[in-house]
DNA sequence: TGTTGATATGAACATTGTTCAGAAATATCT
DNA sequence: AGATATTTCTGAACAATGTTCATATCAACA
């Protein structure tokens, strides 16, 4: 059994990531604490430095993981939808529930910065395609007559106004939407976006 | 001349203020620092809390000027058009216009968090009205069918959309669109959304 | 079992926002 | 004007934080 060591060491950045994730849950993105972190991990505080680059990368790999989920999530909303419509008021209804059932781990998301020059590592950014991708199909039947690139970037607009909605709401900006409406208008929003598209696309 | 004192803590008010505005400005909201402001006031280190409750409520002084400002530019933007349409399309452009060449003022007025407990003050909650106020009008117009309160839910709901869109292409994130493409999908949006709203009213 | 290389420890450090006792400046009173 | 009182400013000290590093501990291997 040569790989006791790797054990201990993966099974530490486990209980880091594990612990992290539920400092957040409690306290918000902004109350995570290196010493609360590695209090409940069962840690020493310096031990969160070999296990893990530092802080930030702690919350990219919580992020990692919460972004996982929420590709699930929405993959899972949009399996047995009708047709495009839909579709993305599934996307749309999930997303929103998602947001609110995991309220700090969605903020967390769209909340962390790196320092001013770091940059977050390739991989992580390139796990928040399935935010786009699970929009692409649908919008493309509402818009036949867009090409592929400008419907990825019709995609990304369409993905960045529902999230707008639901992102002011949830951080409880004077301009956000009241919670008891967040649904609804949400829905409204998709209503209002399909028809628009099918109204364009029509010519 | 029984109020040189009043002149001297109002200037001083206004020195950090005008201080906090240039560091945000140069390093970012995250890089803004109480040392490096009231160096650049030209005043000590606790000055700052004399002039004003803390550094968060500085913060809150350098959004509500930025509020204004931008208040002013949409107004303004608004004021010559010729439809509810041609409104909403010169508002959202200019929304636009105001966060890129003043983006990190703006970010700011977004990403600014109290800590976990205090709330802002009423009279800052209220200046952000006007981002509301600018649109109601021209959506009135093209959802007559909608009585007041959803007219007013469904301003929140526009605004937000439009503000997620430039929110995610300027906070660089991975599903944010590219800079070049900014201004030209915004209009798509709207172009989308005033579609669907007049298809919507028309039953 | 002794040696070696990796890992964990927690005290120490640097950088923050904030406070506070004393100094300086300003207003008020006689 | 001079004395007194009040307000404001100063910057050293404090507390909370992320990060580092010399040292101790531990696990693999000869």
């Amino acid at each position: 059994m040569g790989n006791n060591r790797d054990e201990k060491k993966a099974d530490l950045k486990a209980r880091l990531i594990a612990a992290a994730r539920a400092e957040i849950l409690e306290h918000g993105l902004a109350g995570l604490k290196a010493r609360a972190v590695t209090a409940r991990a069962g840690c020493a505080l310096g031990a969160l430095y070999t296990a893990v680059e530092d802080l930030d990368m702690l919350v990219v790999l919580v992020n990692s993981a919460t972004l996982q989920d929420l590709g699930r999530a929405l993959t899972e909303a949009v399996a047995g939808a009708s047709g495009p419509q839909a579709a993305l008021q599934a996307l749309a209804a999930r997303y929103t529930d998602f947001a609110l059932e995991n309220r700090p781990l969605w903020l967390s998301l769209f909340e962390h910065r790196l320092p001013e020059g770091r940059e977050f590592p390739d991989w992580h950014k390139q796990e928040h395609a399935v935010l786009l991708e699970v929009i692409v199909p649908h919008l493309a039947q509402l818009r036949p007559d867009l090409g592929s690139e400008a419907l990825l970037l019709r995609a990304r607009t369409t993905f960045a106004a529902a999230h707008g909605v639901v992102h002011l709401a949830l951080q409880g900006r004077f301009v956000g939407l009241p919670m008891a409406s967040l649904r609804a208008e949400v829905a409204a929003l998709v209503e209002t976006m399909t028809a628009g598209a099918m109204q364009l696309a029509r010519g």
